[in-house]
DNA sequence: TGTTGTGAAGTCGTTCACAGCT
DNA sequence: AGCTGTGAACGACTTCACAACA
């Protein structure tokens, strides 16, 4: 086991595997080898064993990995063996939809609480499963008080920046930013961008390529 | 001007720099060198020179480049001239979420029809400015009469393949997958993955290294 | 025998450094 | 003098190919 620096797109695969072998788990498959798992990831098999060479041998030789074994360690590696609390900045469209999204559930992660700047008109989550909307003013506080490690950024691209200091100096070291904007942040803490407009256009770049011109 | 591949990541910024050429824009700024431009995207200079170069000469030696001017290339490249029309399958907590999202408008992509398996079901936008949600079934006929190029899957994972065929069975060929599965498409078609999932599996993999072990 | 784990080779994207223009 | 455009150097990630081994 090697103490290098992980590339991103590993760490993005690592995830891959895990979804796919707890689909191989409910398939009752119990052994896979790396050529099945590539395949399934339309991958090199080279390439899962470099990624999970990483983190140390995981497999046997000649016969292949233990789907449950294998999926474990990867939980483990990923850090969601127990469930993260997230807060969630901006309750627009974008962000109700998430705070009422069941997908993150699944994955380990609970939005425990919910910031806007007009706590009042936020939009409210279809459901009542979720906490009381709380202005902006009071991220410190709350984030601290509820062992909040994670936040996800909905706010318009003006608003980001702000919000991400605010999430900074309470204390949170990951940040899931939707807004398009690249924030400026301490280098302890992780950003990852999420900008769906940005998606958009390089559909549309390679779309304009092939002549499907638009309207 | 070169006919290479283009590296994904040039594409996506490529969209950097339009939307801060925009800002730059708004801002009186008349001339930028890709110094300055490298300094606000977070990138070394010569990056976005070699991202440049692959489709021209837009600089001036010895000056820079025009804002204006290059930033009317940079939609041309990449195809957002003119709008869009997206269809949208899945109207949950996201998909409808997306449906009201005013984000895209800005980019040119307008979502034009928006499907679900039960469309009596679906949650609907807030606003009511969308069209109404149809039947899957209806996918090929409409997405085909309305003249449709983009397609937004948000559906449950298990639905998602399913429904990029039918897409691509309508004359799709650029796909914003939110499902987590990788579809498989015909080599013409460009998808495009958001798995937020695993962005926060990200992130919790880097805060875990860092131990801040959640709750 | 079959499949992992891994050094070496290969590929692709980034950065350097400077020639070429304005 | 200053900044772009670009070949060459560099670095990072991927793939190959094979030794190690159950």
């Amino acid at each position: 086991m090697k103490r290098l620096k992980i590339p991103d797109v590993t760490v993005h695969r690592l995830s891959d595997y895990a979804r796919i072998l707890d689909q191989f788990d409910g398939e009752g498959i119990r052994i896979v080898s790396s050529d099945v798992l590539a395949a399934r990831c339309g991958l090199n098999p080279a390439q899962i064993r470099k990624d999970l060479a990483y983190f140390g041998e995981f497999g046997v030789r000649g016969v292949g990995y233990h789907v449950g074994e294998l999926k474990e360690n990867l939980k483990g590696i990923l850090g969601v063996t127990h469930a993260w609390r997230v807060a969630l900045v901006g309750a627009g469209n974008l962000g109700s939809a998430l705070a009422a999204y069941q997908g993150f559930l699944t994955h380990g992660f609970i939005i425990t609480a919910v910031f806007d700047k007009y706590p009042e008109q936020a939009k409210l989550p279809p459901n009542g499963r979720f906490p009381k909307i709380l202005g902006v003013d009071r991220i410190k506080a709350e984030i601290r008080r509820r062992g909040i490690q994670i936040g996800i950024i909905t706010v318009p691209a003006e608003a980001a920046q702000g919000v991400a200091e605010r999430l900074v100096s309470a204390g949170i070291s990951g940040i899931l930013n939707f807004a398009p904007v690249r924030l400026r942040v301490p280098k302890h803490v992780k950003v990852r961008n999420v900008d769906l407009g940005s998606e958009l256009e390089s559909l549309s770049f390679f779309l304009s390529k092939q002549g499907g011109a638009p309207s």
